[in-house]
Formats: C-alpha cells, structure tokens, sequence
DNA sequence: TTGATATATCGTTATTTATCGATATACTGA
DNA sequence: TCAGTATATCGATAAATAACGATATATCAA
C-alpha cells in the first residue's frame, strides 16, 4: 500500500453526522417509517407513533428543518411526506444491518 | 388499502437510534472510515482523525462499549478494528445517499 | 361569530452529551 | 529502576437536546 487515505471530507463529515444526529431518535425513525408508505397528516403520525401531536410537530419540524420532509396543507390538515432520498436507504440500511426485522 | 402497517418494533427502533446515537459525530465517523481500512493504534487514529489521544480514547471507548470496535493490545499500543457488521454498511450508505464522495 | 379540530410555537426544566485539563495506568528500552 | 511513550479515566464545566405544559394560530362547519 502506498499513498494517503482516501477519507471522507470534514464538510462531507459533518454534514453526515447533522443528518444521523436528526434521525438518532426512536420516534423519528418511526416516522420515517410511517412514512415511506405514504404521507400522512400530524395527528395520523402521532396516532401510528403513539406520541403526542405537539411532540409529533416538533420532530416533523426538526425533520423538514434539515430537508427531509416536506409539508402541505390540504384544509385543516398539513400532510407530511418523505423529501430526501437519504431516508428509504437509511431505514433500508437499519434493516438490514442493525438487526432490525419488520413485525406486523 | 387493509391491514396494519409494517412497522419496525419499538425495540429494534431504540436500538437503531443508540446506534445512530454513537455515529452522528464527525469524528466518530471519521474514526470508522480511517478503520474500514484496516485497524490502527490509538495514537495513529488521533493522528489520522486530527483530535488529541485522549479526545481519541474517549470516541473509541465509547464505540467498543457498544459493540461496534474491538481492540488489541500488542506491546504498548492498543490496535481498534471494527467489529460490527454495521459500520461499512452504514458508511457506504452515507457515501451514497448523503452526497459523500470520497476525497484524497 | 362560535366551537371544535388540527397544527405550531414557546418557555421551562431535566437529561444527556461534549470538551478539556488533570491524572493514572501500562509497557518498553536504557 | 527510571524516563519516555502510549493509552485510559476522572471530574468539572459548558453546550446541546429532550420532554412537557401552556398557549397560539389556522381551518372548517354550524
């Protein structure tokens, strides 16, 4: 072997572990998961991830904050649906690697 | 559509976000492409990873608490390697679908 | 307009995590 | 044994994150 590493960049680095930082939470993951079905709207997600709304609006806000979701309001309701193409490989990505099986 | 969703368990979720958990720091995911490569001592990892040996043994003590490294002691050095099968898929996974290239 | 439903935000407190310096332990070679 | 190198741990402080209740805004239907 001769020569350098070839290593990820600090930017590349850093931006990778903003992205994990978001998604390092039970709940988030959930909703991805939700999610990567169809949209739903804020009281559907906190139904199917048994949390509160207001917390449900937290993590969706955090979540489109960093470009991962996006909203859109149709009447009373704001369905939230999957935004960035990180999302399906890195659930694909826990399933397959971090023991993580799909139950019913 | 019928039927419940698939979802990922509560249990399986907590244990992905421990494991995102530990990998969303720059550092830590710099420290696991240095060893994707092969395995390092202590010191060589600081150096590679440009963070002060004991910034260093804190970052690997932490991963190897959680299964994902394991080390060796020969002589006075102490070599990390990765242990868990998780790792390279999760940075493969970062290199494609977080728009991580590779640098020299 | 009013009441009900749906979503969002704000402020506080609690918890966790990071950082850094100091110190301790382990090993080697002189 | 001593000096030097390598690794590990500990304690304090700082910073970030989570959790929760309270409250605010938006929409619709009556």
């Amino acid at each position: 072997m001769a020569g350098k590493l070839s290593l990820l960049s600090i930017d590349v680095l850093n931006g990778a572990a903003e992205c994990l930082k978001v998604m390092a939470h039970p709940v988030r993951l959930r909703i991805v998961d939700v999610l990567m079905q169809k949209e739903f709207p804020v009281h559907e997600i906190a139904r199917l991830c048994e949390t509160s709304p207001d917390q449900t609006c937290e993590h969706l806000r955090l979540m489109k904050g960093r470009g991962l979701l996006t909203s859109e309001r149709r009447g009373r309701r704001v369905y939230y649906k999957i935004a960035s193409s990180n999302l399906p490989g890195l659930i694909e990505c826990l399933r397959k690697n971090c023991g993580v099986k799909k139950i019913r």
